[in-house]
DNA sequence: CACTTGACCTGTCCGC
DNA sequence: TGCGGACAGGTCAAGT
């Protein structure tokens, strides 16, 4: 699920739902997704407040008063959905109505915190992660290392995105976008919408682009990226926010999901195709198909 | 090293 | 209705 504009409204979520509150219970049976000790468990995350949230890449950092952080992929179906107690802020709190849904059999980590709220952290499909580990070790983790910068910020210029493909020459365009190495929080979703709004095909190799349609290409993905945080993110099926809340992106796209439908710029019949053994949405018009040709 | 493919899981949808 | 297969927002490891 969850690509940079996900993650990003997720986090902004906790920064106002969880931070300050105290980590009174934790209830999990994940080894996998979740593989750190009991004993672990109750000296850094039982009773620590939490302090701060960050995002990196499809990453959160959820950051705790023990110095220890929470490190959490949602990968493609997780969830965490912050649930306040009934009884305590009062009827009609924006997802009193998830109290009695919460947790359900995706629940794979229940935080409890001291004043009767939670965060439940769901995965239906389980390829999602949380670690706890001191704050300091954080970057270190395998993920982490060799991600590439973040799209949004403001010193990322059209310069620096240019030069970021420098030796993917012989990859597709979309391959290349979907690498983190090569930027952080690019995922299938924006790859397509950004790729039609700059009018590339996304089978084109990277040697193939002209600099101009990728410096095009980099103001479509931030404007495309920008845009889908203003409204909340995609939720295409299991994607909601820290309040249970969907995003209302999709109703914006242009070519994701709308296989069969007419481009909105030119009215050709949107195709699905494969690209990067990923499902890939092109107006076939718009975005001029590479000669060498890619299969279908 | 650059690039591609399959694996990891669960659920749903589509065709027979 | 039942069943098999393909597919789903993301990374990894292992292959060429």
């Amino acid at each position: 699920m969850p690509e940079l504009p996900e993650v990003e409204t997720v986090k902004r979520g906790l920064e106002e739902l969880v931070v300050n509150r105290v980590v009174e219970s934790v209830a999990f049976d994940w080894p996998k997704g979740f593989p750190n000790s009991q004993t672990d468990v109750d000296a850094f995350l039982l009773k620590a407040e939490v302090t701060s949230i960050a995002r990196r890449g499809k990453a959160l950092i959820i950051t705790l008063s023990t110095n220890y952080a929470l490190v959490v992929h949602l990968k493609m179906t997780g969830q965490l959905v912050f649930v306040s107690d009934e009884a305590r802020f009062g009827a009609g709190h924006p997802n009193d109505s998830l109290i009695h849904h919460l947790p359900d059999r995706s629940t794979r980590v229940t935080l409890r915190f001291a004043d009767g709220s939670a965060l439940f952290f769901n995965d239906q499909r389980k390829f999602g992660w949380m670690k706890l580990l001191p704050e300091g070790q954080v970057m270190d983790l395998p993920f982490f290392k060799n991600l590439g910068p973040e799209p949004l910020e403001p010193e990322f210029t059209s310069k620096i995105f240019v030069q970021r493909f420098k030796n993917r020459g012989r990859s597709t365009i979309k391959a290349a976008l979907l690498d983190q190495k090569v930027l952080a929080g690019v995922g299938n979703i924006y790859a397509d919408e950004a790729l039609f709004a700059a009018k590339i095909h996304p089978a084109t190799r990277v040697a193939d682009v002209p600099k101009k349609k990728m410096e095009l290409l980099y103001e479509e993905l931030r404007t495309v990226l920008q845009k889908s945080i203003a409204a909340g993110g995609s939720s295409d099926k299991n994607y909601v926010n820290a309040e249970g809340k969907k995003g209302s992106y999709l109703t914006f796209a242009k070519v994701f999901r709308l296989e069969g439908k007419p481009c909105p710029r030119c009215g050709t019949i949107i195709e699905k195709i494969r690209v990067a053994g990923r499902g890939t949405h092109v107006c076939p018009y718009c975005q001029k198909a590479p000669k060498t040709k890619v299969k279908e």
